[in-house]
RNA sequence: GUGGCUAUAGCUCAGGUGGUAGAGCACCUCGUUGUGGUCGAGGGGGUCGCGGGUUCAAGUCCCGUUAGCCACCCCA
């Protein structure tokens, strides 16, 4: 029989972990709902030719199709890469049943074919919120999205975050005033200056046939950064002395108009909470459709994993036009990773059972499956032992699964038919044993359920 | 897609210059005959990723292949 092996980003979790899994999930659904986001869930394929569009991403498809499809019969499916596009299908297809400004979450698996590496995974979850217009679409939907995220974000058992915000229509006014042609090309450059440094991205600027006094202008910008309105009075003494082009009138509104929104914004997230946001005007975010915000959340001595929580304002989410909308997305499975693969938190146990019933011989399971049934009616998860083993050994059973009561049934009056459904329960951590009645009995509510503790 | 490293028991890993495979942990049994964890004794478990080559002899050397890890690219 070949070796079972695990297959590269595919991550699957232990019992114990997929509970702290499930309880980030849990965790995130709750905040977006008290937010008012709607849920959906969209199908996990959609037709290669949308998926693929526009970008390069079209390598990372997974493409799916029946073993014996005949050639050409069918549409050709690929496994979505994000929730973004399929929303995008979604919107345009339930228009006419959808109320705007729509605010949906959808925390669903994405498929990606790229090489995996620590916090990258080829299949993973991610939790998405949008808040959808369909014509205009205030500023402060951009405020409100980022306030929810970094409140889902607060609310794990996690170190603090920071979420590094800019704005694109800033960014863009501030570089086509400094004559740049290719911003797509220079904002490239310009994300890689925590890795290259600020050298190496003149370098590629200047490869880029920027000029050395607007390679600079724009590198000083990108070094702009503060956890408040600071940042204003920086980028217009920087915009005074660089700016090169004749009118550049059209340029400085956008800027303006930037500048605004990106006030709004880092504010607007350090009040709801405080210390989280910083205006960073490096951070560019590679997807060209961003026209306005754009986000990067952090986890806070964990900066290495690279984002766990990006998005942006973008102008249309259909082809079409009209449907402007911001969004943000958690990666949740990178996120979780981190938690578990770092020490973070563990569960308190694997299993949810609170209580194992002993079985004192077979002839009387009868007798510890009423007992079990009793505590389950009361929502105390329980399991009835597997054998009649010695006690030891049904201790040992329970021990192993970290499930903390034993309920030894009474001996009873030896009548098979006996409606008792007493006995003793035993706290295996301590040891301490006392007569209980299961239509009483409470546990400690820290042992009700399995728990998120931190990791020892 | 590019480059580097790795592959031996369920897990983590030892196995100079080739000589027929080991430890710790985990698991099972017993000591302890229906109340666990400690301790002691014993036991089960590996075609050394796969295929080929060199050799009297390959876990070890060579070639290929597959998979995993890391970095780049890109991103959650």
């Amino acid at each position: 029989m070949a070796r079972v092996r695990p297959l590269s980003g595919f991550p699957e979790w232990t019992p114990a972990e997929r509970i702290v899994e499930a309880s980030v999930l849990d965790s995130l659904r709750e905040v977006f709902q008290l937010h008012g986001f709607a849920e959906i869930e969209t199908r996990a394929v959609e037709t290669v030719d949308r998926l693929a569009g526009k970008s390069e991403a079209a390598k990372e498809i997974y493409t799916l199709g029946r073993l014996n499809a005949e050639e050409g019969s069918e549409a050709k499916l690929g496994l979505h890469f994000d929730l973004t596009l399929p929303f995008a299908r979604y919107v345009e297809e339930f228009q006419n049943e959808l109320a705007f400004p729509f605010r949906r979450f959808q925390i669903q698996k994405v498929w990606r074919g790229e090489r995996p590496q620590e916090g990258r995974y080829r299949e993973f979850y991610q939790a998405d919120i949008d808040v959808v217009a369909r014509q205009t679409l205030p500023a402060h939907a951009d405020v409100e999205v980022a306030v929810v995220m970094a409140r889902a974000l607060a609310a794990l058992p996690v170190p603090g975050v920071t979420m590094r915000v800019n704005n694109r229509r800033l960014v863009e006014g501030f570089y086509r005033g400094v004559g740049i042609g290719d911003i797509a090309g220079a904002l490239r450059s310009v994300d890689k200056l925590d890795k290259i440094g600020p050298d190496g991205v003149r370098t590629e600027l200047i490869e880029q046939d920027i000029p050395e006094s607007a390679a600079a202008a724009i590198l000083d910008l990108a070094q702009i950064s503060a956890p408040d309105a600071g940042f204003v009075a920086a980028v217009e003494d920087l915009w005074a002395s660089s700016t090169t082009v004749h009118d550049p009138a059209e340029a400085e509104q956008e800027l303006r108009a930037g500048l605004a929104e990106l006030v709004a914004l880092v504010e607007g997230v350090n009040a709801a909470v405080p210390g989280t946001a910083v205006a960073d005007l490096r951070i560019a975010r590679g997807l060209d459709y961003y026209t306005g915000s754009v986000y990067e959340t952090f986890l806070t001595g964990h900066e290495d994993l690279g984002s766990i929580c990006s998005g942006g304002r973008y102008d249309s989410l259909v082809a079409g036009g009209g449907f402007p909308g911001v969004g943000m997305s958690i990666g949740v499975s990178r996120l979780v990773s981190r938690m578990l693969g770092a020490g973070l938190v563990r569960a308190s146990r694997p299993v949810p059972t609170a209580v194992l019933v002993a079985v004192t011989d077979e002839a009387s399971r009868a007798t510890s499956v009423r007992i079990a049934d009793a505590l389950r009616g009361r929502r105390i998860a329980a399991e009835v032992a597997p054998s009649a083993a010695k006690f030891g050994k049904q201790i040992q059973y329970a021990d192993k699964r970290g499930i903390p009561f034993v309920w030894f049934p009474d001996a009873g009056s030896g009548d098979a038919e006996s409606e008792s459904t007493g006995g003793e329960v035993k706290d295996i951590r301590s040891g301490d044993q006392t007569p209980a009645d299961p239509t009483s009995w409470e546990p400690p509510a820290a042992d009700l359920h399995p728990r998120i503790v931190p990791a020892d």
